[in-house]
DNA sequence: ACACAACCTGAAGCTACTATAGAGTCAAGA
DNA sequence: TCTTGACTCTATAGTAGCTTCAGGTTGTGT
């Protein structure tokens, strides 16, 4: 198939998997005469598997590890595990960011609730006045 | 003051405060007769509101905006407070998104405790056949 | 033969910075 | 006065994971 229809397949488009093949993730394909790509089941699956880890918020380099560990079909599972493991990490420690943003959000709502001059605006009041906690040091690469 | 000083009071690099300035989010201080910027305490105040803004992870659009409605005077802060809402809404559907990605990973999960072969893991078979959901258009500019 | 869809490459744009190179400015000490 | 070192300046490239665009080639249907 070429890459169109293999974009369909996998729901992404067609540049997101020129970009992955750059990015060494999923291997480049052979080509037609005409230098078109021209891939079998076996980029399907990749793609699929990609596309997969994607959708759970892993990063290319998490992903990267996985399929090179999953590729290599004489080792244990174990590592793979430990990925998932701290990428599971990952997702729970942005929760716990965001959840703590949310109630600072929320506390400096409350402090305008109806329409205002701008200069005794609690909102814009406490945004001047907040003293932000010098942030914790990222152990995720979610946004 | 100068750059450094600047950076220091804030809380943020020498660096960050340059690269709001060619954003437009601070103004362009005067300059001493060796080019150095010299800023004043309105900088000082404007640079703390920023900064604010960006531990509670608003984007420079909305900080943009923000400034924007603050500095007409002769306006109530009705708008203020819309774009505060829309930021809290921003924070609770990334919430909401990583929460249900938290369930699919751990249902992932469950599906390998031991340390078997690679083709037997039940998470790299969970990952090759997964039939993601096509993902929902993105509010947020929150990762 | 011709239109038009699908494909190709390479480069730029997005966010909010961070890092680097190479040069200039300034205050203090010898 | 000269030098050292800290600080500043501009301009450029890199980060993640794509998306968009420009400009050209290939394949397909009529």
């Amino acid at each position: 198939m070429k890459i169109g229809e293999l974009a369909q397949v996998a729901q992404c488009t067609v540049e997101t998997i020129r970009y992955y093949e750059k990015e060494a993730l999923l291997p480049a394909p052979d080509r037609t005469a005409g230098n078109f790509r021209v891939y079998g089941p076996e980029h399907v699956e990749r793609l699929r598997f990609i596309r997969n880890c994607r959708a759970l918020d892993m990063s290319h380099d998490e992903i990267h590890t996985l399929l090179g560990l999953a590729d290599r079909a004489e080792q244990g599972c174990g590592a793979v595990n430990e990925v998932f493991d701290q990428h599971i990490a990952h997702v729970d420690e942005r929760i716990r960011e965001l959840t703590h943003l949310k109630l600072q959000l929320a506390t400096l709502r409350q402090r305008c609730h109806s329409e205002q001059a701008v200069q005794s605006c609690g909102i814009l009041q406490g945004l001047a006045a907040m003293e932000a906690e010098p942030k914790a040091e990222r152990h995720t690469h979610l946004g």
